[in-house]
DNA sequence: GTACGGACGTA
DNA sequence: CGTACGTCCGTACA
């Protein structure tokens, strides 16, 4: 096929096929893990290596057109004007594209003002002219035109990128009745819908090729046009002259000033750890060992994935005072792992990126390395905080503490946090970490030790680092890592609750819920499990044939907004006992839990408190989430429900607790980042924040604002924050959906800056991909861009709350290490225990309650220095329940 | 034994 | 057709 004696220059319009590819390879399959979409890379790669393994060009390049614009748009300002905007998840992957282009040293040009064909022409046509066998491959028709003896044109079928058409001089004439140089005369004619370049109406190829033929060039078609009949004729005399402009527009250039020539283009050897590098970067992982095929290379891919294996230092297993000693030796910052046992240390192990030591965790070892371990000695940890926790429970403060690989990682990545250094030295340096196998009694691989683990962390931070934009990184470093000893200490600390006030409830629970349920199977003549949805689905829409009711993927919902519903329209005794038992059995529930979880943990010792974990990861807005119990969901809402909140005590040798809430914080927040003038008056007037904005909206005075106006803004102003629609507005409110859009319009009508705001804050993160807090914690959100309108909304709603929830969970975040730091710094005994989002429960010594009071007051109201105040409420008490009010 | 959905507790 | 979580239970699967 080609002439082996010529050496072959393989010409690629880059952008196209790109563009091809994007639309043929499902977006949802080719996506990194934090969001970067990647099929239309992916795709091209794909097709290149195929190409190339083909083809064996010895010289190759890839042309890009650099804009819209070009030299074609200024002759035509309609040429390519019909093209929709180009899918934001197809833009960001262009300049990727070319980076793995570089590193696979593969020439890229691209140049201004003129199209990525025009560099294939001139390219092709100086190619053939110097000898070279040469082959364009652009999903563009207009390329066939440089098709002749010396040049090929590879062109994707419809399906896609995966085949390539090979049009020679015959298979072209075979596909469109004329010789390549005489195609453009024939696009002229028909024209070109995608770019916008109407032919002559009601001639196609065929009416073309004939009258081509019939007159031999388009020149003396043009000129004998009148000779036509009928109303092809016609049409053809009204569109002369937009067939002029076909022509000239659909030439391609073939003596653009390159910087370059074929001659400059000689395939390059491959930069191996390069192309690992962006490879596994876009997780490419299959594609590694094609290109390393391709390129000869396996040997280096196949040395530079297994160096880590080869490098990673033996640790020295160290003797306190040798291991100390090794520590004064050690340069800066090191990567610290401590193994953690029954809630001690059992072995600490440290490194730098050449060098491990290890060592048992003994008396003697802590003492040893007390001075550098407490000290602000440079440390990178993976998932610090229960080795902080366990050190604190070894009397040891942990001082230092610079990077968590697991932190960087959420915050770059919060909706697939990595969970461990496994998971991120695959992500981030593509290796195996040496792990045993917990299944094998003697295991086949040895796990790696404390300080191979050190030894990875130190590359993964850097690997880590690098992609930490600076806002980012200021986040981990001024609130998280400021949080993270916060949260080891109120973990450590635990709060008390009182078993005997739990059980006892616990019991007369029980007993209702018994009689509930006895009474619910005689209003039904028979037993039903009333936990199981399935089974009362059975009784209410069948035996009881009530009407429908929402939709679920396995039925009909039995929750409790629909029971109640079907109350008023179909009351039925059964319906509220169902209800009732429901309640009871929660509320069991949640006592059951929480007293299994009393001094349950035997690392703390049964100190009759209960220790949370909280999970800094455990969100994608930058809020904490709490397990192992849950204490951030202890029922408030009803008067009963309270007494489980009476059963958290103030613990032995404590005074008091102390409560602490912000007050409508998202709603400043919004006030803050809107700008709004009413809102932030609201806020500043020290009137009643819904009474004032339900004066506005109503246009009454504040005290002619009824409680049923009060109710509708406080609503209205809450579901701003979550992206809430007329619809939910209305059914929130249980109000017609017209009324509910004329209460947003009358809402809006007053406090307009408040949409613009979130109006503009969608669109920006649309841009830019991802969504801000005030202090630069980001959430990326590919979805924006999905032509799935369900995605599409879910992500403009949560968008939209990203940056407030955000901010807010921030701003609490700040407040919490200042008090922290500020009651170690004033050696008060005093201690946070709790935070539930906007709220902060703290334990306050003997006499200490005026310090502590005026500590957690300052630090939440300056926690952030917003455009509106941020109002703290504290309440004192012997209980939360008591201290809550 | 694990995985998922429904239901429901909080901010 | 309102965001962010965790936990429990029943159910269906292996």
């Amino acid at each position: 096929m080609t002439d082996s004696a010529k050496p072959t220059l393989l010409v690629v319009d880059g952008h196209s096929l790109a563009y091809r590819a994007f639309y043929a390879l499902p977006v949802d399959n080719f996506s990194t893990k934090d969001g970067q979409h990647t099929n239309g890379i992916y795709g091209f790669l794909a097709m290149l290596i195929n190409l190339i393994k083909a083809e064996k060009p010895t010289h190759l390049a890839v042309a890009f057109d650099t804009s819209r614009q070009s030299f074609r748009t200024r002759e035509y300002t309609e040429y390519k004007a019909n093209r929709s905007e180009t899918p934001s998840e197809f833009k960001g992957q262009i300049p990727l594209l070319q980076d793995c282009l570089a590193a696979m040293s593969i020439q890229v040009l691209q140049q201004e003002d003129i199209e990525a064909d025009d560099i294939l022409a001139t390219l092709a046509t100086q190619g053939a002219a110097e000898g070279f066998q040469v082959l364009v491959c652009s999903g563009d028709r207009d390329t066939i035109q440089l098709v002749n003896d010396d040049i090929t044109l590879l062109y994707p079928n419809v399906q896609g990128v995966s085949q390539l058409k090979r049009y020679d001089r015959q298979a072209v004439i075979d596909r469109y009745g004329v010789p390549p140089e005489q195609y453009p005369d024939i696009a002229a004619l028909v024209g070109e819908t995608s770019d916008n370049l109407p032919g002559v109406p009601k001639v196609g190829e065929k009416t073309a090729v004939k009258w081509l033929t019939q007159f031999g060039s388009l020149d003396a078609l043009l000129e004998g046009a009148d000779s036509i009949k009928g109303v092809v004729g016609g049409n053809l005399r009204d569109h002369l002259e937009d067939v002029r402009r076909n022509r000239r527009l659909n030439r391609l250039l073939t003596d653009v000033d390159l910087p370059v020539g074929p001659g400059d283009l000689e395939v390059q050897p491959m930069d191996a750890q390069a192309v690992r590098d962006i490879f596994s970067r876009l997780e490419f992982k299959t594609l590694i060992p094609r290109v390393a095929e391709l390129a000869g290379i396996e040997q280096q891919m196949a040395a530079v994935t297994s160096a880590a294996a080869e490098l990673a230092p033996v640790a020295e297993q160290l003797a306190p005072a040798e291991f100390a000693a090794w520590l004064e030796r050690a340069p800066g910052e090191l990567g610290v792992t401590v193994t953690v046992e029954g809630g001690l240390p059992a072995r600490i192990g440290v490194a730098t990126k050449d060098a491990a030591a290890e060592a048992s965790w003994t008396p003697e070892l802590a003492a040893a390395i007390e001075p550098w371990l407490t000290s602000d000695s440079p440390k990178i940890l993976a998932d610090a905080k229960p080795q902080v926790k366990a050190l604190r429970r070894a009397g040891l403060r942990l001082g230092g503490l610079a990077f968590d690989v697991i932190l960087a990682g959420w915050l770059l990545r919060p909706s697939f946090p990595d969970k461990n250094l496994a998971h991120l030295v695959d992500r981030y340096l593509d290796e195996k970490l040496p792990e045993s196998d917990p299944t094998q009694l003697v295991p086949e691989t040895e796990g790696a030790t404390t300080g191979q683990l050190s030894w990875y962390l130190v590359r993964v931070a850097a690997a880590v680092r690098a992609e930490l934009p600076d806002s980012v990184a200021a986040v981990l470093t001024d609130i998280e890592l400021p949080t993270l000893h916060t949260l080891a200490d109120m973990e450590l600390a635990g709060v008390a609750v009182s078993h005997a006030t739990l059980s006892q409830f616990s019991g007369e629970l029980g007993a209702r819920a018994d009689a509930l349920a006895q009474e619910a199977y005689a209003a039904i003549g028979r037993e039903v499990n009333l936990g199981s949805p399935k089974q009362l689905q059975e009784v209410l829409f069948e035996e009881l044939q009530l009407p429908k009711t929402r939709k679920t993927k396995t039925g009909y919902s039995t929750d409790a907004a629909v029971l109640a519903d079907l109350q008023e329209t179909n009351p039925h005794p059964f319906l509220d006992l169902l209800l009732q038992h429901r309640e009871a059995t929660k509320l069991r529930q949640i006592i059951e839990s929480l007293d299994s979880a009393i001094g349950g943990d035997r690392a703390s010792g049964a100190d009759g408190r209960i220790h949370t974990t909280y999970v800094q990861t455990g969100s994608q807005t930058g809020r904490l989430s709490s397990t192992d119990p849950n204490l951030q969901n202890i029922p408030i809402r009803t008067e009963e429900s309270r007494r489980i909140r009476s059963a958290f005590t103030v613990g032995e040798g404590y005074e008091t607790l102390l409560t602490a809430d912000y007050s409508q914080i998202e709603m400043r927040i919004m006030a803050h980042l809107s700008e709004d003038p009413g809102l932030i008056e609201a806020f500043n007037s020290g009137e009643d924040t819904h009474r004032f904005v339900g004066s506005r909206v109503f246009g009454v005075a504040p005290q002619d604002v009824t409680p049923a106006m009060r109710t509708k803004v406080k609503a209205m102003s809450y579901g701003l924050v979550y992206g809430l629609s007329a619809f939910g507005l209305s059914k929130q409110l249980r109000i017609e959906q017209a009324e509910a859009k004329q209460l947003m319009m009358e809402y809006f009508a007053r406090f307009g800056a408040v949409r613009d705001y979130l109006r503009s804050s969608v669109e920006q993160a649309r841009i830019d991909g991802y969504t801000e807090t005030i202090f630069g914690r980001r959430r990326p959100f590919p979805d924006l861009a999905s032509p799935n309108r369900v995605l599409r909304e879910n992500a403009e709603r949560a968008a939209l709350n990203a940056p407030i929830q955000g901010s807010a969970a921030d701003i609490m975040k700040i407040a919490l290490f200042h008090i922290h730091d500020d009651f170690a710094a004033q050696r008060l005994a005093s201690r946070v225990l709790l935070q539930i989002h906007d709220e902060l429960v703290v334990e306050v010594a003997p006499g200490e309650w005026d310090a502590a009071e005026r500590i957690v007051r300052s630090r939440m109201g300056d926690a952030a220095k917003l455009s509106v105040p941020l109002d703290v409420q504290i309440g004192r008490g012997d209980n939360w329940d008591v201290a809550g009010h």
